[in-house]
DNA sequence: AGAATTTTTATAAAACATTTACGAACCTTT
DNA sequence: AAAGGTTCGTAAATGTTTTATAAAAATTCT
C-alpha cells in the first residue's frame, strides 16, 4: 500500500547498530543509523524517521538530551534502549519524553513488538484525521476501506478479480493499459500470456457496470493492444 | 474541568490492588479496581477510564482477552503487569493490543512514569473518544456494562465467543473485515489461519439474530475476503 | 459430575476462477 | 475483393476453493 515505516536508530556501538539494522531490514522496516543525538537531530529533519529507538549513553549529546529536543518537535515514538536498568534511570528517560525503555540485553523479537505496538498507535491516530481512502472518478466511486464501487449512485457488487481489475483501472483513468500491464498487475508475472483471463472479466466487469455492454462507454477496447478506461462525466 | 485521571487496575491478587489503589491515589488519580476481565469490560463501559493496568494471568477472561476486547472498542493505554518475563509472553501480549508490559516485580517509580509517558501520549493525540456504555445501531443495541445484545427490542442470550465477535462487528459497521482481522481480533493471532472458527460462530450468530439465517441480512459474507455487518434500517 | 461452551471434524452446497469453444470483427496478403 | 489468420466478445463447461451446517469431541465453568 505506503511506504515502508522508517526507523532511525541512534546508538555508537557498531556491534549494537549493525544488529538492528539487520533485524529490523529483514522485517520490512526502512532504516537509518546515527551515531550521536546531534547526527540523529539532522538526520530526522531531512528524513523524517516514523520512530526513534535510541541508546541511552553516547558522545556529545546523549539519549536524554536527543528525547527532549525530538519532544519540542515533533511526537514521534521514541524507544530508548540501554544497558542501565537503574529505575531511577527509566524515570528520567521516560519523563523526558521517552514512549518505552527497554534494558540491554533484550530479546529482538520483545522489540520488535514493542516497536509494532508504538506504530499502531501512531497509525491509529492518523486514521482518525484522515477520512477512508475513497478513489473518486467521473461516474465511478470506490471506497477501499468498505470494499464498494458505486457507479452513478448504484452499488455494484464485485468478485475479488473483478475487484482487483476495477481498482486498477480506475487507478488509472484515461491511460491505454496494455494486456502485459495488466496481467501482471492483477494476475502475476506467470500469466502474461493468458489473455483469456482479460477478455472473460472484462466481459464480466462491462455486464456489471456498462448500461449496454454490447457498446460499452466506459472500458473501452484498444485492439491490439489492451484496454482504456475512460471514467464518463 | 480539571477532573482527575482515571486509572482502572484489573488484578485478581488483593496484596497488589492494594498497594496500586493507594499508590495511584496519592499521585492523583483516580482509581478502580476489577477482579477479572469480565468486571473490567463492565467497570470500563461504565466509568470508561482513561488508561488501564491489566494482570496476565486471571480467572475466567484473562489479560490477553482484555486487551482484544478493548481494543476492539477503544483506543485508549493499556499496560499490562505480569510475573512472566519469557519473551513469547510480553510478545503476545503486545501484538494483543498492549501499550506496554512491566514485569512484577516492578518499582513502582517506573510504573508511574511508564503510566505518564502513556497518559502524555493520549493527551497530545487528543484520542479522548467518549466510549459510550452502548453501542447502538441500525436494529442492534448492545449494552457493554451488562453484556446485553437487543435485536429490534428483543434481547438475545450470546456466549462468550459470540459476545466478542459481535461487538466487534457492531463497532466497526458498514467495513468489510477480513478473515484475518476477526481471526486476530477475537481469537489472538495464533489462530489466524483457523477460518473454521469463523464459520461456525458466525453461523451461530445468524441463527440467533437473523429472521432467515439462510438468507442473512445483517451479517453479510465477502467470499473469499471475510464479512460484513450491515446493521439495517 | 453435569451443563454450557468452544473446538474439531465431516459433508454438501455455493461462489468463484479457469478453461474451452465458437462466431464476429478485424487486419494482412494476394 | 476474397482467403487466411488473428483478435475480441460471449456463453458455457470444468475444476478448485470457500462456505454453511450439523454434529461429535474436547474443554471449561459451576
Amino acid at each position: 500500500m505506503n511506504d515502508k515505516q522508517r526507523i532511525l536508530i541512534v546508538d555508537d556501538e557498531p556491534q549494537i547498530t549493525r544488529v538492528l539494522r539487520r533485524s529490523l531490514t529483514t522485517h520490512g522496516y526502512d532504516v537509518r543509523v546515527a551515531s550521536d543525538g546531534l547526527a540523529a537531530l539532522q538526520t530526522f529533519g531531512d528524513w523524517s524517521p516514523d520512530l526513534v529507538v535510541t541508546d541511552l549513553s553516547m558522545p556529545g549529546t546523549d539519549g536524554l538530551q536527543l528525547c527532549r529536543n525530538l519532544r519540542a518537535i515533533s511526537q514521534l515514538p521514541i524507544i530508548v534502549l540501554s544497558v542501565r536498568g537503574e529505575e531511577r534511570t527509566k524515570v528520567q528517560a521516560l519523563d523526558a519524553g521517552a514512549d518505552d525503555y527497554v534494558t540491554k540485553p533484550f530479546g529482538m523479537d520483545e522489540l520488535l513488538a514493542r516497536i509494532r505496538a508504538a506504530l499502531r498507535r501512531t497509525q491509529a491516530a492518523k486514521l482518525d484525521d484522515v477520512a477512508s481512502p475513497v478513489l473518486e472518478v467521473g461516474d465511478f466511486r470506490l471506497d477501499l476501506e468498505d470494499r464498494r464501487l458505486t457507479v452513478k449512485g448504484s452499488e455494484v457488487h464485485l468478485t475479488p478479480k473483478e475487484y482487483d481489475l476495477m481498482v486498477y483501472l480506475i487507478s488509472h483513468p484515461g491511460k491505454v493499459l496494455t494486456h502485459h500491464t495488466l496481467l501482471t498487475a492483477i494476475w502475476g508475472g506467470d500469466s502474461v500470456e493468458q489473455t483469456e483471463y482479460l477478455r472473460v472479466f472484462v466481459g464480466q466487469l462491462r455486464k456489471k457496470i456498462e448500461q449496454q455492454p454490447a457498446t460499452p462507454r466506459y472500458i473501452l477496447t484498444e485492439p491490439w493492444i489492451g484496454y482504456r478506461f475512460d471514467p464518463g462525466s
